[in-house]
RNA sequence: GCGCCCGUAGCUCAGUUGGAUAGAGCGUCUGGCUACGAACCAGAAGGUCAGGUGUUCGAAUCACCUCGGGCGCACCA
């Protein structure tokens, strides 16, 4: 509703003064920081003063005065020295809240696709993999609740080298096959993401002390791409089971996919070898004859030496399937995967794999979107950038810039959560402000170990205070106060700062949290509830509340101040897309849980004996209800029974 | 060396396209539970927005420089 008034406010200016003075300018709308200068405050006079060579204070009396009534608008002022601000019409504008919206117009920007997640399939996930995956769930539910069509696809790299090197540990330094390892899979005492989690790291600390090792990787790396022998199917069986244990890791965080495209799809339908013809027919890439790249095929342009497409060994690089891969996401590559369903989600819903083999089940129609977004960590900006530059340099300079790296800082260990873990650090590491995560060293926290983490000790919190409700249901409950928690933790950062993850700050259900936003909306709900449990009917509001009595109402300052903020939602959502950052989505749902609790706090709503005044504190209670529930929905955070 | 990011209260961080008196949480101190459940609320203390120069009606925000920190610049991803 604010946002829409915003609008409104913003074309009637830039119309008026078109006609007025001929000039055209995008007319800001700000929100004053002294609530006492009313609700939105227009600086349009400083813009045109410069042009105009009158002072600011003048130009404003006269827009001010002349520019006539405006929907919604109660009083304009000149403030300041040419300030207009603004007063909405608080009864009008409280009706038209409780009549309704007309639903959001559904946003034509073609399909979005939203990369996100990526895991190497090789081990357990950690936190810095759930910054990922947050990231990019949240800002796929921020574009569906504006109404856009999107698609949220995690690549699975499937034949890379960090599969090659779980395969080595298995079969050259464990000497187990795939009949071993299957059995390791069907024995339930073996959590096998985690064994894969030290594997790894084990195997990576032989290849320092055996450098001949690293024929094994070259070897298996080989065999996978080729798809056939032991090795290969010992990646499969590692990377398949990997990729499922990663979906349900996710899945405890709300976190869903529409399809799971796959590396070795992209080798064996031979995706790249179509990129590949493009990129030498077009010129992007050379046959290096000299220098340390000799043999290699490269891109030029980006660093010194160009970057490496294909190796002299003839096999290619991660970011020559990555350019394969965003040109089929644009729909420019000129061939499509195969898709099989991979498993079903509780509503449903089908999530797809690709195929190298054609499918009886007939699968959506993926990719060719108009807009990409990968939620890459910024480490990985130089490759993205190479990925650009390869899209350019074929001549799709449109898709270039529809490709946006959606980039955030890593996420590191604070020195107090090394401590609490007992992760020992080197004299180096201790001179650094955060210790970085190493999937190589094995050092981090996994997701898994951190959501069981927060899940008992909110099952603590509930047992306390709910000591004779049913365990299960508590259960139920405590998983969802510990997602929420930590789902907001990792959200409430900007995308760039780097979080020095403390696990006793994420551990906290009190302030600025997921819980507080939670208790906020089950307060909101208890007192609905408790009305009803006293044989009391919601009123309805439309019918009671007309427009003087909503006027009456809101005259007062702190029930006005309270409804304006609940009523925001569009515009933080708005601003928040615009900016690419879910951080503005966290914030604006702290502000309006502390809003509500400041409401909660003030007036005991089922103890008011006016009529009038209850039905309208009924009506806000309701309103907070509905933003609330709406705001964590797009954070991807639920809302408990009770807390 | 080149490129990107960061530096705001004791700590962790916000701060809209440059706007009016720089905010929040935690921590500290003071108060508030007879249940619309205190996972909450009210109040207090706490700032040279790293430093400098510039741009202009106006700078935490833009430009340039300096200092401090992080991350990249692989035939790894």
């Amino acid at each position: 509703m604010f946002h829409s008034i915003q609008k409104q406010v913003s074309s009637a200016f830039r119309a008026h003064i078109g006609a007025r003075y001929g000039i055209d300018v995008a007319v800001a709308i700000e929100e004053p920081r002294q609530s006492e200068f009313g609700e939105m405050a227009v600086p349009a006079a400083f813009q045109l003063a410069k042009q105009l060579r009158q002072a600011p204070r003048k130009i404003a009396q006269e827009l001010a005065g002349e520019i006539g009534p405006i929907a919604g608008v109660g009083a304009m002022e000149v403030a300041g020295n040419g300030y207009l601000n603004i007063r909405l019409d608080r009864g009008a504008y409280g009706l038209a809240l409780l009549e309704g919206e007309a639903a959001a117009p559904s946003a034509s920007s073609g399909k979005l696709i939203v990369e996100h997640t990526n895991i190497n399939p090789n081990k357990a996930a950690h936190v810095g993999h759930l910054r990922n995956a947050t990231l990019g769930d949240t800002f796929v539910r921020m574009l569906r609740a504006r109404g856009e069509t999107v698609e949220a696809q995690n690549y699975i790299d499937n034949t890379g080298v960090q599969v090659a090197d779980v395969v080595v540990g298995f079969h050259y330094l464990e000497g187990k096959g795939p009949a071993e390892v299957r059995l390791m899979l069907a024995d339930p005492a073996v959590r096998f993401d985690y064994y894969c989690w030290d594997l790894y790291a084990h195997t990576t600390a032989y290849y320092q002390d055996h450098a001949e090792a690293l024929d094994w990787r070259a070897e298996t790396l080989h065999a996978i791409e080729a798809g056939s022998g032991e090795l290969a199917e010992l990646g499969d069986i590692v990377a398949d089971a990997i990729v499922r244990a990663h979906l349900a890791t996710m899945l405890r965080l709300d976190v869903e996919y529409d399809v799971l495209p796959r590396e070795s799809e992209i080798l064996h339908l031979h995706f790249w070898a179509a990129a590949f013809e493009l990129l030498k027919e077009r010129k992007a890439i050379y046959l290096e004859t000299e220098g340390k790249n000799a043999g290699c095929w490269v891109m030029p342009g980006l660093s010194e030496e160009g970057k490496v497409i294909v190796r002299s060994g003839g096999t290619v690089t991660y970011v020559g399937k990555d350019i394969a891969y965003q040109l089929w996401k644009f729909g420019l590559l000129g061939k499509d995967f195969y898709y099989r369903p991979f498993q079903r989600y509780a509503d449903g819903r089908v999530l797809w794999v690709t195929s190298d083999t054609p499918n009886q089940e007939p699968a959506p129609e993926f990719g060719h979107a108009t807009r990409v977004y990968n939620v890459i960590d910024a480490r990985q900006s130089y490759l993205q950038d190479v990925v650009c530059a390869g899209l350019r340099a074929l001549g799709y300079e449109r898709q270039a810039e529809e490709s946006v790296h959606f980039s955030y800082e890593m996420v590191a260990l604070s020195h107090r959560c090394c401590a609490d873990l007992g992760i020992s650090l080197s004299d180096e590491d201790r001179e650094r402000p955060y210790v970085e995560v190493s999937g190589r060293k094995g050092r981090g926290v996994k997701a898994d170990d951190l959501m069981d983490t927060l899940i008992s000790k909110a099952l603590d919190e509930v047992a306390a205070r709910h000591p004779d409700y049913p365990p299960e249901e508590r259960k139920r409950v405590a998983e969802q106060i510990a997602i929420g928690a930590l789902r907001y933790f990792l959200l409430k950062f900007t995308r760039t700062s780097v979080i020095a993850f403390d696990l006793q700050e994420a551990l906290s259900f009190e302030g600025e949290t997921g819980p507080y936003l939670q208790y906020a909306a089950v307060r909101a709900r208890n007192i609905l509830r408790k009305l009803e449990e006293r044989g009391e009917q919601l009123p309805d509001f439309a019918a009671e509340l007309k427009g003087e009595a909503m006027g009456r109402q809101l005259a007062s300052e702190d029930a006005w101040q309270m409804l304006l903020s609940a009523s925001k939602a569009d515009a933080a959502l708005e601003k928040a897309v615009a900016a690419g950052e879910p951080a503005h989505v966290a914030k604006y749902a702290f502000s309006l849980a502390q809003a509500f609790n400041n409401f909660y706090h003030q007036y005991p709503v089922l103890q008011e004996p006016n009529r009038e005044k209850k039905v309208f504190l009924l009506w806000m209670t309701d309103f907070f209800r509905r933003q609330l529930e709406r705001t964590a929905a797009i954070l991807g955070i639920r809302i408990p029974e009770y807390m």
